[in-house]
DNA sequence: TCAATATTTCAATAATAAATGAACTCTATA
DNA sequence: TATAGAGTTCATTTATTATTGAAATATTGA
């Protein structure tokens, strides 16, 4: 298998992962989550931050979850976000993974599996 | 600036992909394209291998080649397109790349930027 | 228990994206 | 120049997704 990737996932998940980045608050919002490290931050602060009334956040939020790219907890009155790492990390793999396993002849100093990375 | 970065992107620009990656027949085709490696493939062969209509497969192609994510050029009667890498490989980076950047001393082994990647 | 803060749910509307079929352009070749 | 192959464009319909405001649930502290 030419195919160097460590994360693994299907298709479908992908795909799943895709749609619920693919929309400008969902993007800042990971950004916002990804920022704020392991601990996250409450839904609240989350929603100022983005500028967003808080029951589209949720709406927004729901769909990172789905996707796993988000875990939440409740702390008292507060519910955290935080991003999910690997979830986001295995993206990029899943994409270009299979970089030129038809074609590895001319798989050269551009192609995604020679970078040192 | 607390980020480690390579690859640089605007939020717009990063949305813009990910809205493009985010269907199963235009993913389906930029894995295609990336194993096929730089030369690319032809469109109807393409077409062929997703089991798309060629109209069908022009709409995709067209949302990822205005996102910067697949190239063309045409050889005779044929059209060739081909996955740009290096617009692939940003994506995770735009993502991750500020990750902890608010919370640096809870940045442990299971975030982006203290992995040997 | 009452009031205040935090978040979610729900229903209605508005906006966007995708699928489909017919027609059109461009290139190659007889 | 007529024909066939390769892609694209266009217009229509259909489906999906996002926005909005009002109401509901959960937690905390007076």
């Amino acid at each position: 298998m030419a195919h160097g990737c460590g994360r693994q996932n299907s298709d479908d998940i992908v795909a799943r992962k895709l749609t619920a980045l693919a929309h400008p608050v969902r993007l800042a919002a990971i950004r916002q989550l990804a920022a704020a490290g392991p601990t996250g931050l409450a839904a609240g602060r989350l929603a100022e931050r983005l500028d967003v009334a808080p029951n589209a956040l949720t709406f927004h939020l729901q769909k990172l979850a789905a996707a796993g790219l988000v875990e939440s907890h409740r702390e008292g009155q507060f519910v955290y976000y935080r991003a999910v790492f690997d979830a986001l990390l295995a993206l990029t793999d899943h994409l270009v993974g299979a970089c030129c396993s038809e074609a590895e002849e001319s798989c050269g100093p551009r192609c995604p599996t020679s970078r040192d990375r």
